[in-house]
DNA sequence: CCTGAAAGTCACTGACG
DNA sequence: CGTCAGTGACTTTCAGG
């Protein structure tokens, strides 16, 4: 993990369909070199996928809500997150301290929706109480925070094939 | 939006750097028409872009957590949420209803930057208090939610160029 | 709106400094 | 660990149904 796999990095994130000749071109390398570097830093677990972001309105999932899972006393943590995957509307979920024991983000198209989800959620075994945070507005979501990568990493695992 | 472009974004969205060759296959369609309806796709604002996604904890970014923003009575939510875009550590950033103004997610190296990173966004103007939620783990995260794609749009805007 | 062909570019591999 | 070169696949455009 050097200066240049984090500027390939930091050019993936903001371009994830960039090509690797384009790669090359931006960060002065040839194409089969960032081939193999890009290769190298999938396999080590660095780079973990690729996807389109879509705008969620657009497809009908114009609701998001933040909701915390207040679990009961005899909750198995790892039972209730796999039933929280269980629904498709959740779309994130943090294991967090406090006294809930998850926050979700959960992303529906209406609140009608919303009043469902969370009805289901209220359901799982092991849930005792949810509070719900109704999101207004996405100001910016994901935003690459390439402050590590542009100077020595500092905190890292150290993770290396 | 129909059908196809439903299959189009689900796909994409699982695996962003797939080809439109690729993609004609799985969906039975030639590689020029899904290049076409791909380019739509993103001419209308459905498809925002393509991100790698980065391991945070392999780049030196293991610490995440959740921050609630209380403003100040005077405060103005705009100048608020471009403040809060100022600060490389904060990845989202969601207005929200209740007595909190944002939501935001921090993602820092370690919880000595999460304090600098607290101070940072207590000493913003119109910052009244904040409440911060450690993210233990990350169970899952921007998951996929095609559950509008596989059947009919339900509550789209009807967006259309 | 789609298909099919044609030209340019790229991915991917292997040999080599 | 890098470049260079070559083949096969893909992107991209365009004419046509």
């Amino acid at each position: 993990m050097d200066a240049l796999d984090r500027k390939i990095i930091a050019a993936l994130r903001e371009n994830g369909r960039a090509t690797y000749a384009e790669l090359g071109r931006t960060i002065g390398l040839s194409a089969s070199s960032v081939h193999e570097r890009v290769g190298k830093l999938e396999a080590a677990g660095v780079i973990t996928g690729y996807h389109a972001v879509v705008n969620p309105s657009t497809v009908g999932l114009g609701v998001t809500a933040l909701v915390g899972i207040q679990p009961t006393d005899t909750a198995e943590n790892d039972e209730l997150a796999e039933a929280l995957a269980g629904l498709a509307e959740v779309e994130s979920c943090y294991a967090v301290a406090g006294d809930e024991a998850f926050v979700v983000k959960v992303r529906v198209s209406t609140v009608d929706d919303l009043e469902l989800t969370l009805g289901r959620l209220r359901r799982i075994t092991g849930v005792a109480r949810t509070r719900t945070t109704v999101v207004l507005s996405t100001r910016f979501e994901g935003r690459p925070n390439n402050s590590e990568l542009d100077d020595e990493a500092t905190g890292g695992t150290g993770a290396r094939p």
